[in-house]
DNA sequence: TAGATTGTTAATCGATTAACAATC
DNA sequence: TAGATTGTTAATCGATTAACAATC
C-alpha cells in the first residue's frame, strides 16, 4: 500500500525551482539526472533533493543513473496541480494587480486570470488583456457566477480588511496576499501571504553582514 | 557591555509586520502594547513576540505595562535601516518592472528606485515616475555613477543569467530577484528570492488540505 | 498586595545533515 | 566487479513553545 510522505511548506516551495531547472534541462536535450547534479547547480544538499523528489514520485531512482528528466517534470508537475487549470480573481487593479493581469507567466502553473475588481470609476468596464475590471460590489454576486475560488489581493492597505470580508461572502476559498498586513480570515479561508517589506528587509540584513 | 542578539531570516521577516501594525496602532492612539496583545492580533505565539522585540530593541519592556508603541516603531525602523534611504535600479522593466518603478510604497521603506534599464528600444529613453530607463549596455557605466548597490531584478528567465554578469562588472552588492530561478552569484553579492510560482504552490497546497 | 507582563532557561518540535547499507 | 547513486535511519541544528522566577 501506498503511503503518501508528508511534505513540509520549504519542501513545496522549492518544488517549483527544481522543475525550472529541470525543463531547462529537458530542452537542452538532457535525459537523466541525479540528486548530487541537481544539488550541485542549486545549491541544496544532496540529501535534501533526495528527499524532495521522493516525496512527488512513486517510483525510486536507479542507483549510477539516477531519474528520468522527463519524469520527474511530470511528476512536480502532477504535484502542483499545474496541469489543471485553476481560475482566479484580482482585487485591486491598481500597479501590482494591473501588472499581473497583463502577466502571461500564471498560466504555465496553471492558474488562470478571470477577471479583476476595483472601486475606481476609470478603471471599472476596461478590460486588461482581455480580462474586464468589474466593480467591486458585484464582487459577491460575481464569484459564485465565476466558479473561482482563489483571490490574488492587491488593494490598499486600508481597504483590505472589508474587501476580505467580500471575499468570505462570495465564497473565496483561498487568498493570495499582496498587501502587507495580517488579514483576519476564518478557518473557511487559507491565506498565503507574498510581503514585499519582509523580503526586502532581509535582503538588507544580508547586504549589511556582506559589507562587515 | 552590549551585546547584540543574533537575529533569524524568519524574525527579520516578522518585524515589518509588527511595524505595519504597530503604526496602525499608533495613528489610533494606542500609547501601549504588549506581547500578548500583539501575539493575539497576528497569531504569533507571545513567546516568539517577546524575542523578536528583544532583538531590536535595548531597553526591556515593563512588567504590566508592556512597552510604549512609538519605542517599538522606532526601534524597528532603526534596525530595518527605514530612515536611511538605499538606492536601487530595476533591471527588465516589462510588467513587474514597470509596476514597481510607479509603486510608490518602497520609499515607506527607504528604499528609493533611481533608474531603469531595459534592451527594448521602445522602453529606452522613457521615464515612468520621472526615472528614466536607460538601454542596458549602459549599466556598467552608469551603476558605479548612480552609487547603488542594489538591483532589483525583473527580467525574463532567458536573459537573467547574462543580467547578473553585468551586475557584478556594475559593482551591485545585493539582488532582489524576482525571476523564477536560481541566480548563480558570487560570494560578492547577496541574492533575495521572491518566487511568485514557489508561494502559489503553497496556497494551493492549503487549500486542497482545507477542502479535504 | 495581587496579578499581568516581563525575560530567561529548558523542553519540544521540525527540518537539515550525516552515516551507511543496498543496488544498478 | 567497482563505484556512483540510491533510500533509510540516526544525529545535529535551529526555531518555537513551555515553564518559571522576577518585577512593576
Amino acid at each position: 500500500m501506498e503511503v503518501s510522505k508528508l511534505i513540509s511548506k520549504k519542501q513545496i516551495e522549492r518544488l517549483p525551482i527544481y522543475l525550472k531547472y529541470l525543463q531547462e534541462n529537458y530542452n537542452n536535450g538532457v535525459e537523466f539526472t541525479s540528486a548530487p547534479q541537481i544539488s550541485k547547480y542549486l545549491g541544496y544538499s544532496e540529501e535534501q533533493v533526495r528527499k524532495d523528489l521522493q516525496v512527488v514520485s512513486k517510483e525510486s531512482g536507479k542507483p549510477k543513473t539516477g531519474r528520468k528528466v522527463v519524469d520527474i517534470i511530470n511528476d512536480i508537475e502532477t504535484f502542483l496541480g499545474y496541469n489543471d487549470v485553476t481560475s482566479a480573481i484580482i482585487v485591486g487593479c491598481g500597479n501590482l494587480g494591473g501588472a499581473f493581469m497583463k502577466y502571461g507567466g500564471f498560466k504555465t502553473f496553471g492558474l488562470k486570470i478571470l477577471a479583476g475588481f476595483d472601486i475606481d470609476a476609470n478603471k471599472i468596464g476596461k478590460t486588461i488583456d482581455g480580462k474586464t475590471i468589474f466593480p467591486l460590489d458585484k464582487l459577491v454576486n460575481l464569484v459564485p457566477r465565476l466558479n473561482v475560488h482563489i483571490a490574488i489581493l492587491t488593494t490598499p492597505v486600508e481597504s483590505s480588511q472589508s474587501v476580505v470580508e467580500l471575499l468570505k461572502q462570495a465564497g473565496i476559498k483561498g487568498i493570495w496576499n499582496f498587501v502587507p498586513i495580517h488579514l483576519d480570515v476564518g478557518d473557511d479561508i487559507v491565506v498565503e501571504n507574498v510581503n514585499l517589506a519582509s523580503s526586502l528587509a532581509v535582503l538588507s540584513h544580508k547586504l549589511k553582514r556582506n559589507l562587515k
